[in-house]
DNA sequence: GTGCCTCGAGTTCC
DNA sequence: CTCGAGGCAC
């Protein structure tokens, strides 16, 4: 301890006086230590003499809690509690992106990217290219020029705070200079080759965990819950995007990341204008070729549009920006034995084959599971039947090459025939759910086969309940995936269906083995899961239609039924009322099928229409309400014939209904605001596009109506509120002016929509 | 009827 | 993250 200079004086022996100086002197030490850690060659003192320094204050703040400092170095702002990060909300989402897999796919991304735009092939379109670093993406908000909040990308909406962490990276400025009052910059945190293996050496020697790769050491760094451990890690960073803006940073994106090099961050040198396909090949050529000898890990090369005024127009898909790619590297492969295969039951009771691997590395990854996706994927065909892998089928004990796709999720590409095993059979999938032994069925043209249980089943039962608990869903706190099996096998306390996690507390307080008296739990922890369940009784209409698990009903389709309904009690009703249509549009539905089978048997042409009109005839006359109901369910825009079915069958199941039922009973519902956006002039409108658009495309014109509030139908009905019409407009203008729904031109659009 | 595009449902590892 | 398929435009 001689570096520190304290040796012998203990810490119980020291007076108030001694240890406000002692806490000076350590916050003085610790803080220089880690910036001396980035900026020097060598650190200023050895690791162990650090972490005594550090160990040392925390011990003297605990004897003397009211001396500590308002820099103590074991309480940085915006430091992690002990319960985790803080939450972040991006004030502009932070998005991935496409993927490309080869110069086919890029070019694909360039015709979209111009057909979207209505370029013409041979129009000029400038892209900016740079390496894809395999690290963690951060975003940073400067406000006068000042660092306040670093965030991590998190799902994207929500990221955790980890400003505390990020002002120990020396590539980080705490300050710029000449830049607008609120800036986000954005880009990724990494670690570099050297840095990882000293780092890894350093922490085999202090006997502490090692990192399967970089980018795993990046990111356990930046989520240490102690930022002085952060400070102690070689993290670098590089900027190359930005989130919000109190002003534009410039009009190009290369513009943009000078301008971000020119405030003091560092950007990656290999970032190239690219003014066709052709140099956006070539560039990607030279990044790969450079891979190899590069100080840190990329996984592929970025394009981005280098128009802002263009990837503006071009906006976002649900989660990737339509301006910009991914060009992938080839993933990495490793051959390894296929040990065998188990079946997962899904919440939809779909059966889904995992392969149990003998462990190999894949990418800086140990993997020993791997999709198999479906029964069709083992046999070797894909849902055509046509021959995938060469026609291979995986079989039990075959060498298999296993590949991370996306660097993420293992799958199989290849099978060894050579190394077959003799006397090897084809993989036989069960024909019963291996759960709970009810028939698995395959419909007709699908490629996933279902168990028939229903809410017989176990497994679909407990991955209900997990899908009902599920981030977008009720998200109750402390109620994750394990307690949900935990209280689904319970047999004082069980959970079994949605309902009964409303009446989990009165029932605790009914039995005798309290919940807080059991291995694991306390006093406080079951209070604490009693008041996020009550924190949830009051739910937005939106997550509880996603929350019902119905088939078809994610979390956009469930956002969209609730705005188009507004009310739990008007989008029960209208489900209800569309049953009988519902029914029979089924019985439709199969009558056609069967025409279309008999007929390919018979080698003739299927009567569609025909059948499907004596179907509809056939069937018990419905009442014009409940025609009328389910008209407008398939009429809201993202929703057809599969997800109504799906959504009546639910509402029509006995047992079903009983359980939404039952739950419903629990719940207060919040009503689903209309999207004001505000100051829009068409926001919660029904607006129909029809006719040739001339000044955009017609994706464009959706994309900004919808951003604007506006819902956008393919048809116009007495819910239309306008028609923009462009030349060419046929029935769909006719039919509006017989209901009087307000037309408009182009250009009366743009010029509502202030663009004019 | 055909060809995008988006969404849902499945998946692994840390 | 990928695949399949539903939904919708052409």
């Amino acid at each position: 301890m001689s570096e520190t200079g304290f040796e012998g004086i203990a810490v119980d022996a020291l007076d108030e006086a001694g240890a406000a100086a002692e806490l000076a002197r350590l916050a003085a030490l610790i803080h220089r230590a880690n910036t001396a850690y980035h900026t020097e060659d060598a650190p200023e003192i050895s690791d162990a003499a650090y972490d005594a320094a550090k160990a040392r204050n925390a011990a003297i703040e605990a004897r003397f809690p009211g001396l500590k400092r308002a820099d103590s170095p074991s309480d940085v702002v915006g430091a992690a509690t002990a319960e985790g990060f803080g939450k972040v909300t991006h004030a502009v989402r932070m998005l991935s992106l496409a993927n490309a897999f080869d110069a086919n796919e890029l070019a694909d991304f360039d015709a979209g990217v111009r057909n979207f735009l209505g370029l013409e092939k041979a129009a000029p379109l400038a892209y900016t290219g740079e390496p894809k670093i395999d690290g963690l993406s951060l975003s940073l908000r400067y406000e006068n020029g000042v660092l306040v909040q670093a965030a991590t990308r998190g799902d994207g909406e929500v990221g955790e705070n980890v400003t505390a962490n990020a002002r120990t990276i020396a590539e980080i400025p705490q300050e710029i200079a000449g830049a607008p009052a609120l800036l986000e910059v954005r880009g990724e945190v990494y670690m570099g080759h050297e840095d990882f293996a000293a780092l890894n050496a350093r922490q085999a020697a202090e006997g502490g965990k090692t990192f399967a790769n970089p980018r795993n050491a990046a990111a356990g760094s930046l989520r240490q819950l102690d930022a002085t451990i952060t400070a102690r890690r070689p993290l670098k960073f590089f900027a190359y995007a930005w989130g919000a803006l109190s002003e534009p940073l410039a009009e190009t994106q290369s513009e943009a990341i000078a301008r971000l090099h020119a405030f003091g961050f560092t950007t990656n040198p290999l970032t190239r204008r690219c003014e066709s396909l052709e140099e956006m090949r070539a560039h990607y050529a030279e990044i790969e070729a450079q891979r190899a000898t590069l100080p840190y890990d990329i996984d592929g090369v970025v394009f981005k549009v280098d128009d802002l005024a263009l990837q503006a127009r071009l906006g976002f898909r649900s989660t990737t920006p339509r301006w910009a790619i991914a060009h992938k590297f080839p993933a990495e492969k490793a051959w390894t034995c296929l040990e065998g295969i188990d079946i997962q039951v899904g919440r939809t009771g779909a059966l889904s084959p995992v392969a149990r691997l003998r462990p190999v590395t894949v990418g800086g990854v140990v993997v020993s599971n791997a999709t198999l996706h479906n029964e069709d994927y083992i046999a070797g065909r894909d849902s055509k039947g046509e021959p995938i892998r060469g026609g291979k089928d995986i079989r039990i004990g075959d060498w298999v090459e296993v590949y991370r796709a996306g660097d993420v999720i293992p799958k199989v590409a290849d099978v060894d025939l050579s190394k077959r095993p003799e006397g090897s059979e084809p993989y036989r999938f069960p024909e019963t759910c291996p759960d709970c032994g009810s028939e698995a069925v395959r419909e007709a043209g699908d490629s996933v086969r279902r168990c028939t249980g229903g809410l017989i089943c176990p497994a679909q039962a407990v991955e209900k309940l997990k899908h009902f608990v599920s981030r977008g869903a009720f998200d109750i706190e402390g109620l994750g995936a394990k307690q949900i099996e935990m209280f689904y096998a319970d047999e004082v306390l069980p959970i079994r269906e949605p309902a009964e996690i409303f009446t989990l507390q009165v029932r605790d307080a009914a039995t005798v083995s309290k919940l807080a008296n059991r291995d694991g739990w306390g006093e406080t922890s079951a209070r604490k899961l009693f008041a996020a369940i009550e924190e949830r009784r009051r739910i937005e209409l939106r997550r509880l239609i996603f929350a019902l698990g119905i088939r078809h009903v994610g979390e956009v389709v469930a956002g969209d039924l609730a705005r188009h309904y507004g009310s739990w009690a008007a989008f029960s009703h209208a489900v209800d009322l569309a049953g009988p249509a519902g029914q029979r549009h089924l019985a439709a539905e199969a009558a056609v099928r069967e025409e279309r089978e008999a007929a390919a048997a018979d080698g003739r042409r299927a009567r569609v229409s025909e059948t499907e009109a004596a179907a509809w005839a056939a069937e018990p006359a419905v009442p014009a309400e409940a025609k009328a109901a389910w008209d407008e369910l398939v009429g809201i825009d993202g929703i057809g014939a599969a997800a109504a079915t799906a959504l009546v069958a639910a509402f029509h199941q006995p047992a079903e209904r009983a359980s939404i039922d039952r739950l419903a009973g629990a719940l207060e519902v919040i009503d689903a605001a209309r999207p004001a956006t505000e100051g829009s002039p068409v926001a919660g409108k029904t607006l129909v596009f029809t006719g040739t658009l001339e000044k955009m495309t017609r994706a464009e014109a959706k994309a900004r109506a919808e951003a604007l509030g506006a819902k956008v139908a393919g048809s116009v009905s007495a819910k239309t509120d306008l028609l923009i019409a462009g030349p060419g407009a046929g029935s769909k203008a006719k039919k509006a002016a017989e209901l009087g729904v307000e037309t408009i031109d182009e250009d009366g659009w743009l010029a509502l929509i202030g663009e004019g």
